[in-house]
RNA sequence: GGGCGCGUAGCUCAAUGGUAGAGCAGCGGCCUUUUAAGCCGUUUGUUGAGGGUUCGAGCCCCUCCGCGCUCACCA
C-alpha cells in the first residue's frame, strides 16, 4: 500500500472535507466549452463583444491576495489565467477556492474575458468546480516569462531517471516533452502519408513468431504454452515482408516494434520502432532516391524546414544526399583499400601495417573487419546526411551480389550525424544463392553462438515460387526522431523506455 | 560486463571530518489587478541501503542498490 506524505495527508482530508460539504472531488462530466488558445483567439478577435466560456485545465499556479485570487491553470493548449474576486462569488466562495483547491488540481471555470492591468488576457471567473483532486503534489516548477519572451525555470524535474519512470509527471511539468512526442507523432503520420501516396500498401505481420530473422541480434524468448513451442519476439520483419512480394503484392511497407536482447545505449532501446518497406522492380539505387525524398519531407513536415539543428551541426536534408562508396571511403580515411585484399587474413595485415594501433578481433571475417574499419574511422565523419554503399557480401546475407564482384553487395546504409540511421539493399531472390548463404552464415560461427542466422525452410520454400527482384529498407524511427527534435538520447524520444524494475 | 561520476526535504540545490541548511512547495495569518506576487510566522530529513575507520562521518574506506556518461556488444 502506498504511504502518504504529510502533504498527502493534508489532501485526503480535504478530499474527506469536500464529500462532507456534498462536493464530488471527482465528478464524471466536464462542461468544457473553450481550450485556453481558442478563448483567447475568441476573445482577441474582438474585445469589445463579451466572451463567455468555461475552461478546463489543472491548477499550475495560484495567488490568493485578500479578497480577490490568481492562478494559472494549463490544458492541452496552454496556460491561461483566471481572476476570481469576491464581488463576483463572494467571500465564502473565494475562501472555499483558496482553502480547498490546490495546484495540480483539475478544475473548470466559467466566466468572461477581460484584460487585467498588467494586460493578461484573463478569465473574470463567475463559477467554479473542481473536476479531479490531485492527492500527490507534483514535482514543483516555476517558470517566468521575461521581457525579451525567453523563459528561465527556477526549479524543475530534471532526474532523468525520474523523468523516465514517471513520464506522466515529466509530461504534466515539461511542456517541451509534451512537443517531442507530438513531433514524434507527426513524423511518424508523414512517414505513412509519404508511403501511402507512392502506393505502398500498409501491412502487420506477425510480432511472436516460430523463428527469428532477417538481423543478427539475440532474440527474446518465450514460450507458447498450448502450442507447447518457444516463440521469439521479432527482431525485424524482412522476411515475413518479403513473403508478401511473392504474394504478388508490389509494395509493402510496415511500422511497428521491434525486440532485441542487446545491451542499452544512448541510442539502442530493448524494443523500438522500424519502419522497413519492400519495393518489387526496384533497385538500391532507386530506394536510396526515394530514401532521401522521404526524410526530407519528414523532416519539412516535422520542423518546418530540411534544414534540422542537431547539437553543433545543421543537417541539410535537402536531396540530393551525399554518395560515399565504401571502398572509396574506407581508402580515404585509412590509406586501405579493401579490393586489393580479398581475405581475411590480407585484410587484417594491411590493416595492421597502415594503421598499428588499430586493434581489430583477429578472428574477424573480412566482412567484420571492413565493418571494423568503417565504424572506427569513416562513421564519426558522416555528419550531414551520407548514403554509404557497397558493403562486403558476407555481413549482407539477404542482399543481392554486384554484378561481376562476388565479394561485394548492392546495400547501403544512410548515416546523419554519425550514426546509422537506416539500412537497404537490392533484396537477393534467388533461392539457392539465398540458401548458400545461410549455410555460409552457419559456417562463419560456432555452432553456439548467438549472432548466427536461423535457418527458414519457410521462408526458402516461399522464394522458390518466385520473388520479384526488389529493393528493401529498414530504418529506425526513434533515431530519426532524435534528429529531428535536436534530443541526444533515445530515452527522451520513448515514452516509456526500457529501465529496471524498482525496488 | 569494464571504466568514470552521481544519489542530501515534495522539487532545485548548499553544507574543510565538528550542531544538516536555503529558495520554491506546504501549513497559519495580512493583503481588491497579481504573475518567481509581497509581508509576518511556521512544519518537514533513516543524507539510497548495509558495514567499517574515527572522540566524531552527508563527507574517508568496503559491499550492495539505482541512475547518468563512456567503452565493449549491437551486420
Amino acid at each position: 500500500m502506498a504511504e502518504y506524505t504529510p502533504l498527502e495527508k493534508i489532501r485526503l482530508q480535504k478530499v474527506e472535507e469536500l464529500r462532507a460539504a456534498n462536493v464530488e472531488p471527482y465528478p464524471t462530466r466536464a462542461e468544457r466549452t473553450h481550450t485556453s488558445a481558442q478563448a483567447l483567439a475568441a476573445f482577441e478577435a474582438d474585445e469589445s463583444q463579451e466572451t463567455n466560456v468555461t475552461l478546463a485545465g489543472r491548477i499550475r499556479s495560484m495567488r490568493p491576495k485578500g479578497k480577490l485570487s490568481f492562478a494559472h491553470i494549463e490544458d492541452g493548449d496552454g496556460k491561461i489565467q483566471l481572476f476570481l474576486r469576491v464581488n463576483e462569488m463572494g467571500e465564502e466562495r473565494l475562501a472555499f477556492f483558496n482553502k480547498m483547491f490546490d495546484l495540480g488540481d483539475f478544475v473548470e471555470a466559467t466566466g468572461t474575458m477581460m484584460r487585467t492591468k498588467a494586460g493578461e488576457a484573463t478569465l473574470l471567473v463567475r463559477d467554479f468546480k473542481l473536476l479531479a483532486k490531485s492527492i500527490s503534489p507534483l514535482p514543483a516548477d516555476k517558470d517566468v516569462t521575461q521581457a525579451d519572451g525567453t523563459v528561465v525555470r527556477y526549479a524543475s524535474l530534471d532526474d532523468a531517471e525520474l523523468r523516465a519512470r514517471q513520464r506522466y509527471a515529466d509530461l504534466a511539468v515539461n511542456p517541451d516533452v509534451r512537443e517531442t512526442f507530438r513531433k514524434r507523432a507527426k513524423l511518424i503520420k508523414s512517414l505513412r502519408a509519404f508511403l501511402d501516396e507512392r502506393g505502398f500498401l500498409e501491412v502487420e505481420t506477425p510480432i511472436l513468431q516460430p523463428l527469428y530473422g532477417g538481423a543478427a541480434a539475440r532474440p527474446f524468448t518465450t514460450h507458447h504454452n498450448e502450442l507447447e513451442q518457444d516463440m521469439y519476439l521479432r527482431i525485424s520483419f524482412e522476411l515475413y515482408l518479403k513473403r508478401l512480394l511473392v504474394g504478388n503484392l508490389e509494395k509493402v511497407y510496415e511500422i511497428g516494434r521491434d525486440f532485441r536482447n542487446e545491451g542499452v545505449s544512448f541510442k539502442h532501446n530493448p524494443e523500438f520502432t522500424q519502419l522497413e518497406f519492400y519495393w518489387a522492380y526496384a533497385d538500391y539505387l532507386k530506394v536510396m532516391e526515394l530514401t532521401e525524398q522521404m526524410v526530407a519531407y519528414a523532416a519539412e513536415q516535422v520542423t518546418g524546414s530540411t534544414k534540422v539543428q542537431f547539437g553543433e551541426h545543421e543537417l541539410e536534408f535537402k536531396p540530393p544526399w551525399r554518395r560515399v562508396e565504401m571502398r572509396q571511403g574506407i581508402l580515404d580515411v585509412t590509406g586501405v583499400d579493401i579490393a586489393e585484399h580479398a581475405t581475411a587474413e590480407a585484410l587484417f595485415a594491411a590493416i595492421r601495417e597502415k594503421m598499428p594501433k588499430a586493434a581489430p578481433d583477429p578472428k574477424s571475417t573480412r566482412g567484420k573487419l571492413i565493418d571494423f574499419l568503417v565504424g572506427e574511422y569513416l562513421e564519426p565523419t558522416l555528419i550531414q546526411p551520407t548514403f554509404l554503399y557497397n558493403y562486403p557480401r558476407d555481413i549482407s546475407p539477404l542482399a543481392k551480389s554486384i554484378p561481376d564482384d562476388a565479394l561485394t553487395v548492392e546495400r547501403f546504409e544512410g548515416y546523419v550525424a554519425g550514426f546509422e540511421l537506416c539500412n537497404a539493399f537490392t533484396e537477393l531472390n534467388d533461392p539457392l544463392d539465398q540458401e548458400q548463404r545461410f549455410l555460409e552464415m552457419g559456417r562463419d560461427y560456432e555452432a553456439d553462438d548467438e549472432e548466427k542466422h536461423p535457418l527458414d525452410e519457410d521462408y526458402l520454400r516461399a522464394m522458390r515460387y518466385g520473388m520479384p527482384p526488389n529493393g528493401g529498407f529498414g530504418m529506425g524511427v526513434d533515431r530519426l526522431t532524435m534528429i529531428l527534435t535536436d534530443k541526444h538520447s533515445i530515452r527522451e524520444v520513448l515514452l516509456f523506455p526500457a529501465l529496471r524494475k524498482e525496488e
